[in-house]
DNA sequence: CACTCTATCTCGGCT
DNA sequence: AGCCGAGGTAGAGTG
């Protein structure tokens, strides 16, 4: 049999509909049905969506989404790692997704099927993306006095018993600093998190030394500010690309 | 013309791809194109995807999506509020996604269509989800002994200066009491943000009055225990569905 | 529009 | 498997 990279059946009957369906799964396909569908979720929360004409993806990895016609989240939807399959019900197909730790299953049910599609997609994908929180990282330590003149990274990802702070290292008088990465504006949980840092720091180093914490991002909202000056903290505007 | 629920066509040309598109644009139907493609994207960051075959979805709304056939988020996407377009370009159909504030766009590059459908899809769907946030808080305003005998809720979403607490009351001492709700387990985070919480209150309120932070949440993680012991803040074990 | 916070967040990295 | 933090987070609510 040849294997065609689509297959799809328009208007198909439920029968028909069924097989394509676990054709495409078992042969890991990306399959998409448009139909008029209800749907059931079980598991982190729970959830009902009442009928409606809606595009269900089942992916090769055990991702099913349910995507109504608009907003970018699916409606329902379940993470890879599922196991999918479907059943007849009175006539009705009916998909099903499940997994494990934690329980969780969706239940779509089609009164009707107006198109089922199964895809022989591509795999890996290297989406390069820039402009993010590793860039802004790479370039201070590439030209680390855009934080401050004088200041020298010691390490980056250094462990406290707060977390992992973004970059470690000392001003001109040899005080430790923590800097805290953000590839866009911060709000108040940004400095909190910084705050969390530095006051690991304060109790794991010398008791006697300054420990200065800077926010480093391209701006910050007047609450975030105030909560710098209140807890002694620093903010140096900086963006991940240079402009 | 007989509008039909779906249009689809199987291996179009690029010239009939782009008829449907921009019909399914204009009529604002859901539309998915199975087809090799690459994808370049410039607005918040920036990315590039090499060629691969893919499914896209447009929907009416201004969303576009664009699904390999693994993982639950779309490689690239462009949010609600998107104006697409389809062109020609040496035979090639690109299809266009950009909108402003902030500026972004999206470039679809099609080397092949697979296959084009348009759905009219169901515009609203009303799902219901329970076990959230608001159902914890629903249940303690109920029954206000869950957080512990004697508290009395005074006020949800009480401001302070430091953002609003998702339930403010007293303790049987006459105490105020800040209490944070999380539907799931929580880390550091949410401690700091109980902190912000208490201790704006703490200059908000008479100086003298003692103020306790109370974190409700289903469970902690040990890092978020050490930082409510050293904040004296304290924890109750709730989840927003009665087990 | 900007700010704040929730989310069945998802995802990746690390232990 | 759990913890932790980033994300082009999205989405909702509010001012």
């Amino acid at each position: 049999m040849t294997e065609q990279r689509l297959q799809a059946r328009t208007a198909p009957t439920t029968e028909t509909a069924l097989e394509v369906l676990e054709a495409g799964i078992d042969a890991e396909r990306l399959t998409t049905i448009f139909g008029r569908c209800r749907v059931e979720y079980d598991g982190r929360a729970a959830s009902s969506l009442d009928w409606g004409h809606r595009l269900v993806v089942l992916k090769p990895d055990g991702t099913i989404l349910v995507h109504t016609d608009s907003g970018q989240k699916p409606v329902n939807w379940q993470p890879p790692g599922c196991t999918h399959d479907g059943h007849l019900v009175d006539g009705q197909l009916h998909v099903r997704s499940v997994r494990s730790t934690p329980d969780e299953e969706l239940l779509v049910v089609f009164e009707q099927v107006d198109q089922i599609s199964t895809y022989d997609g591509t795999g890996e994908s290297d989406v390069v993306v820039t402009g993010t929180e590793a860039d802004l990282r790479d370039r201070i330590l590439d030209d680390p006095d855009l934080v401050e003149p004088g200041f020298e990274p010691r390490a980056t990802e250094r462990d406290t018993s707060a977390g992992a702070v973004d970059i470690y290292g000392t001003d001109s008088d040899d005080s430790a600093v923590a800097v805290e990465l953000k590839r866009r504006r911060v709000g108040p949980d940004a400095v909190s998190q910084l705050n969390r840092y530095v006051e690991a720091l304060g109790s794991e180093l010398h008791a006697e030394r300054t420990i200065r914490g800077i926010l480093v991002a391209p701006s910050v909202t007047d609450r975030a500010q105030e909560l710098l000056d209140r807890r002694g903290l620093e903010f140096v505007s900086l963006s991940p690309d240079p402009e």
